[in-house]
DNA sequence: CCGGATTCTGGGAGCGCTCCCAGAATGGAG
DNA sequence: CTCCATTCTGGGAGCGCTCCCAGAATCCGG
């Protein structure tokens, strides 16, 4: 063997070699495998650090068929990605529950319908172990796709497609929206309406739901009490300028995203109305920087994204240990977070 | 060779059999190389389609030395990253830029200082060709540990530390500063206030030295007109209001963040103080989500973060394919978007 | 002191790919 | 038809690692 140069990497023969022992003993060493004498691995670890060894991953994915790497896609309009602080949580939270457990994160963005093959071939391709995928929208054809694939999937949210048979960690949305509406009913108003998300979105609809529930369990018609937005503010202040139009009554308000309360707010108050004085105003997500700064400070329903891919990352981690897990969706409950809106 | 099974992935050895090719054939086929006759090329093509094959990427970069992956390092505490839009602004950009190249995008989070061994220890280990870092505060002993790794590494703005000797690609704060300094003094305003970004941050100390070279150019001092903040909305809001104690007839502020225009607003607001007609207020970012929607819409120092992943992306390219690229900073043009604010 | 269990070690094979090199096929020019 | 350049092909080696297996060293009860 030709002496290595000083700027190639040391490779983990090098490392037994000046450890003094066989490759097959160094090996074992750095992978504290049971069965290696406490001064081999001693002479072992000494070398490696000695000569800064690191394993060439490589080398080692091809044999273990492992990368070590995890995939994060999420399916969603890049306008949408950038001005939801949801994502940016969800990516930070992933990023620390993966590398807690030793794994890397490969971010994927699909944008469009046009990134679908790409991302498949991708993550087909071998490079990551499996893939946590939120992909909300109705019709997306990306869990579809993923379905052929042998690679563990777990969702965040309810997959838009695909409804069964895949694993899957979601919010208690629909008892989310019964909670803020009940206690909205619980303050004595009756003429409670509701903005919801867009509707292709499981979350949305479920919410909605959720506002029905509670409204016919006290005896009150849902009907004409409703009106679509699509969970960014501007569509808060329309839905709810239409609703007041209709509603001249209303003396609540159910929105579906903390974004859309803060755009009713904003139209409630153009049309002269006071909160929570004459209409009661509830948010859903609980957004740190959002909901507690508003004015008045919001009363939302909480949610705890970072609990989600916590679930998220144990489920994908027992897929991985090869556990045979029972494909279901996991439900994670949801508060009502009190402050002054109502 | 025994029949592969069923749900083995094919290897190029497959395909090669399929087409009826020798394996170094149908590599040269799928990697299009020059000499491979057009025959055998639809063959192979045709073979691998057929059987689904996607190669090895383990195989493949354990030889090549090269992973296809490029990491992006965002090493900010991580309150920052989750509400400044900019930082997702940048993850989706270099998302885009790095799949139009090929390479696949890591993201890695470093918060504090703990994270950086486990970071370097990464980043050293094999898994990247590259890193894309922001790492704009001063004392970040991050920029320092990378520079004794052989990776190719760009900066995305002045790194806090490491002056000299690397890929940067930055924004002209100074002069966006000046410039919308300039703004508010053509419209007739004398007492021009700012409110800084954190020091330790170049860009802040750059924002802050460019409303000083304004100032001081119109024969104007600026001393006590100048108050720090942290770049979030409510350190805007308190310095805009302790502004106010100190120097009651102050008619500009230029905020060296939206954000922190938008808490200036509400100070100025409180004080009983019209916006523009009592002083002229212009951000720094002009943050789509944020600059327009204000009321009235801030006028705002305008960059794109877009454009400054595109060219730090470009940089890593050419790092790559062996380019001697001369280590220096980039610095962007920015420009003021006239709003109402001033 | 023997012999079988236990602990430890080293060599070999092989993961799936690219790259090098030798040689086969092809194509004109002489 | 010959000969050399050009185009194309296949086999072998090897990237750095893990894992299997055979064998060496050690231990301990009888």
């Amino acid at each position: 063997m030709p002496p290595r140069s000083q700027d190639e990497r040391p490779t983990l023969e090098d490392v037994a070699a000046y450890a003094g022992v066989s490759r097959s003993t160094a090996s074992r060493a750095l992978n504290d495998d049971a069965y290696v004498s406490s001064r081999s691995r001693e002479k072992v670890l000494g070398a490696a650090r000695e000569l800064g060894y690191s394993p060439n991953q490589a080398a080692r994915s091809l044999v273990t068929r492992r990368t070590g790497a995890v995939a994060v896609v999420l399916s969603e309009p890049e306008s949408k990605v950038l001005d939801d602080p949801y994502f940016a949580t969800v990516m930070h939270g992933a990023y620390r529950e993966l590398a807690a457990t030793g794994a890397q994160m490969l971010l994927m963005f699909v944008d469009s319908r046009e990134d679908v093959p790409r991302t498949v071939r991708f993550l087909e391709g071998g490079h990551v172990d499996g893939a946590l995928v939120f992909a909300p929208h109705q019709g997306d054809p990306l869990p579809t796709a993923l379905r052929l694939l042998r690679l563990p999937v777990v969702y965040g949210g309810r997959p838009g497609s695909v409804r069964r048979g895949v694993h899957a960690v979601d919010f208690d949305n629909r008892a989310g929206a019964r909670l803020a509406v009940r206690h909205l009913l619980s303050t004595g108003r009756r003429r409670i309406t509701t903005v919801t998300g867009m509707l292709d979105h499981p979350a949305a609809a479920d919410r909605l739901a959720g506002w029905r529930d509670a409204l016919t369990e006290a005896g009150l018609d849902p009907a004409g009490l409703s009106e679509a937005g699509d969970f960014l503010m501007p569509s808060g202040e329309r839905a709810m300028t239409t609703l007041l139009r209709r509603v001249p009554d209303l003396d609540g308000v159910f929105a579906a995203s903390d974004a859309m309360a803060a755009g009713a707010m904003r139209a409630l108050r153009a049309a002269g109305k006071r909160v929570p004085t004459d209409v009661g105003v509830i948010g859903f997500d609980d957004q740190p920087t959002l909901a507690p700064a508003m004015d008045p400070p919001l009363t939302s329903v909480h949610q705890d994204p970072r609990e989600q891919v916590r679930h998220m990352v144990r489920t994908m981690m027992s897929l991985l240990s090869g556990d045979n897990v029972r494909p279901e969706s996991t439900i994670l409950p949801v508060t009502l977070t009190l402050r002054d809106s109502a």
